[in-house]
RNA sequence: GGGGGAGUGCCCGAGUGGUUAAAGGGGACUGGCUGUAAACCAGUUGGCUCUGCCUACACAGGUUCGAAUCCUGUCUCCCCCA
């Protein structure tokens, strides 16, 4: 089909050139020589992201995409970042098996907040536009019956996810159904030129394009990045599977996630956290410290490096106690251990005696014993307590 | 509107009157090995005043010497037909 939002002529090679250093990362950039077409117009193009503040922090995972935007922004296009409050009320049915919990609109505005705070600790402030898509989408009804009017049921079933669920007799909302919808309204309203985002995100990012075409706008292309598995090595980095590493973790903690990646991810993790292969000839342990200290002086900067890896050399390569541990005041003498484990870790008894009987429970780096559960308050008094191999507490004697 | 199916421990999932705190798997935790990797081995995984007691199989009630298992009601969910 003839269409008007193709381009005149044959892209310059000077266009094509700069389309292929952009695209090099991605693992799709949609329709194919599309964004050459665009970056030869000689304008800043309008590059969108969209984001759903589900969850309070971001994570290295989403750094992926953002990483992408910087690179645009760098060669002086506009960004746009289009903070979800709207569609996080929806939520997102991508890659999903299983429904999202509504959320309430407090949390997604608080969410919104500290979002957009740490997407500044890669984009450039300045040269960003934050869009809040309740600004559009919160329309009248007629309005949303006109959004809904052209798409058909049979297309929005095609993706994927929808066709496993549907096979898994699982439930899918109608809500879920119309998102793309709204996802795709944002590049209306927005005027997308190119919009990025994961590859789990390609049925939207498309969609957004049928979107553009029912309202006689210019289509957009899209361009999808790899998907940064979690420290898991398995799933997707989220928040909700625990598996991330977030923006503002503090160096240590962070530091000591990078080091628990497991090596089959090593080379995946410097791709695609920090555009280069892993140094050639270092082996995996120094290559996943050297990618923790360069991930935690790109958010923490260069001091906090040395403190970062010192303290994960002194907690496990050493199993030293850390050099500051929170202290913990009891009051009973004799001092009752597993009451006093449970108290200090905020486990139940019960499984303070399950530690204590499986030699997990240390004091002072020495494994207590089964045989003695109570202890005058005096032997105990200053010393450090251990639960596993990461949990530590100073006991202090406050009676 | 009609018909069918399902709700079990962190998750999945077996279990259809007693030996079931509940198989199995996943995850998690502990110990071993080690590079806090992977793989592998062993153990643990409701609570407590712990050789015993209490609470648990959607919720409420009932039958029974005894129920996750049977009955009644309630709630939630899925599928099919219309």
């Amino acid at each position: 089909m003839s269409n008007v939002t193709e381009e005149p002529r044959e892209p310059g090679p000077e266009a094509v050139a700069r389309a292929a250093a952009l695209t090099k990362t991605a693992v799709e950039a949609l329709p194919a020589g599309r964004l050459a077409g665009q970056l030869d117009l000689g304008r800043p193009l309008r590059i969108k992201l969209g984001i759903d503040p589900t969850a309070p922090d971001i994570h290295l995972g989403h750094t992926v995409v953002l990483n992408k935007l910087r690179e645009f922004q760098e060669a002086g296009h506009q960004v746009v970042l289009i903070i979800g409050d709207y569609t996080a009320r929806v939520g997102d049915p991508s890659g999903r098996s299983d429904q999202r919990p509504m959320l309430d609109p407090e949390a997604i505005d608080a969410n919104a907040e500290t979002f957009m705070e740490q997407a500044f600790k890669i984009l450039d402030r300045e040269k960003t536009e934050v869009r809040y898509n309740s600004e559009w989408l919160k329309m009248e009804s007629d309005q949303l019956f006109s959004l809904m009017a052209r798409p058909t049921v049979a297309r929005l079933l095609e993706r994927d996810d929808f066709q496993k669920r549907m096979a898994a007799e699982e439930p899918i909302s109608l809500l879920e159904l119309v998102y793309p919808l709204l996802q795709g309204y944002d590049s209306v309203a927005i005027d997308a030129d190119v919009e990025i985002g994961g590859t789990d995100q390609k049925f939207n990012l498309l969609f957004g394009r049928d979107m553009q075409s029912s309202f006689g706008k210019e289509l957009q292309s899209v361009m999808t990045l790899p998907i940064l598995p979690g420290i898991d090595g398995v799933k997707k980095m989220s928040k909700s599977t625990g598996n991330y590493i977030g923006v503002t973790d503090p160096p240590e903690e962070m530091f000591g996630k990078v080091m628990r990646v497991p090596d089959a991810n090593l080379k995946e993790y410097w791709q695609l956290l920090l555009s280069t292969d892993p140094p050639a000839g270092a082996g995996p342990n120094e290559a996943k410290r050297e990618l923790g200290r360069k991930l935690v002086e790109r958010f923490h900067g260069a001091d906090a490096v040395p403190g970062a890896e010192e303290h994960f050399n002194r907690l496990f390569v050493r199993h030293e106690a850390p050099e500051d541990v929170e202290d913990f005041k009891f009051g009973e003498d004799p001092a009752h251990l597993p009451a006093l484990v449970a108290g200090a870790f905020g486990v139940s008894r019960s499984e303070a005696r399950r530690a204590i009987g499986q030699g997990g429970v240390k004091l002072d780096g020495k494994t207590l014993p089964a045989e003695p559960l109570d202890y005058p308050a005096g032997d105990l008094d200053g010393r450090v307590l251990q639960l596993g191999k990461r949990r530590f507490r100073r006991l202090v004697n406050g009676a």
